[in-house]
DNA sequence: CTTCACGGTATCCAATCGGTAACCGGGTCG
DNA sequence: CGACCCGGTTACCGATTGGATACCGTGAAG
């Protein structure tokens, strides 16, 4: 598992090579898995997600608020700070997300090979 | 579960909604579905799939075929008839599948409620 | 006064996705 | 012979995706 939770970030761990997709655009399982534990700044999230542009990681979090899984909290008018965390729903995401996690990893190598052939 | 898996065939049941995915492209789930119960022939899943075109359930089964998940069988030479069904590895995306699918009935609603507002 | 950090926007562009519609070659049925 | 079924393929096209790059307003720090 946590061999994989680092390899998820790595260019070489494709999301194209893993069957499930999490959200609509390509990024926003990466980003909740970044907020599994607890509220993260804007430029926060940024360094795990180096290889996410700023304007795809906006995206992303604007649609995941948009759908009820993370909540946006901003400090000061004007913007001084914002911080994102998972809501409830957002939070229940991760049971089936961890299954998808499992399923990769037993069944990593059978996918490679078979992209291989 | 039954009326969910009825559902998904229908427009409204949203891949888009549905914030899982599976395959890359938008009907690999559905395909998969579609196959649980044994082997179907191109013009078989072609009637629960009535919204798909043949160009795109062609290139579904071919990527699912790359990917390991389905195993293309063809009688004849030239083409008398082709069945597709899934392998092990194939069959092994079920249980992750079920899980998820299990998280979205559990949260259709809350689902419905954040896309309104 | 200048510079930096923060949390983004705006613009442009190439590639991909996915839908429509037409077509196709071989076999079979009447 | 003609029509139809099967399992696709091809061409075309508009919409969407996502990457690169530049920019921006405010406040704090030096």
């Amino acid at each position: 598992m946590e061999a994989l939770r680092a390899d998820m970030f790595e260019e070489i761990c494709p999301s194209t090579l893993l069957p499930f997709r999490i959200g609509q655009d390509k990024w926003a399982g990466l980003v909740i898995r970044c907020l599994e534990d607890g509220p993260r700044r804007f430029s926060e999230l940024r360094v795990p997600l180096a290889r996410v542009s700023s304007k795809m990681l906006t995206q992303s979090l604007r649609t995941l608020e948009r759908d009820g899984f993370v909540r946006r909290t901003q400090y000061g008018e004007p913007v001084r700070r914002v911080t994102y965390e998972l809501t409830e729903l957002g939070r229940s995401l991760l049971g089936p997300m961890r299954a998808v996690c499992e399923w990769t990893e037993t069944h990593w190598d059978e996918l490679l090979d078979a992209r291989e052939s």
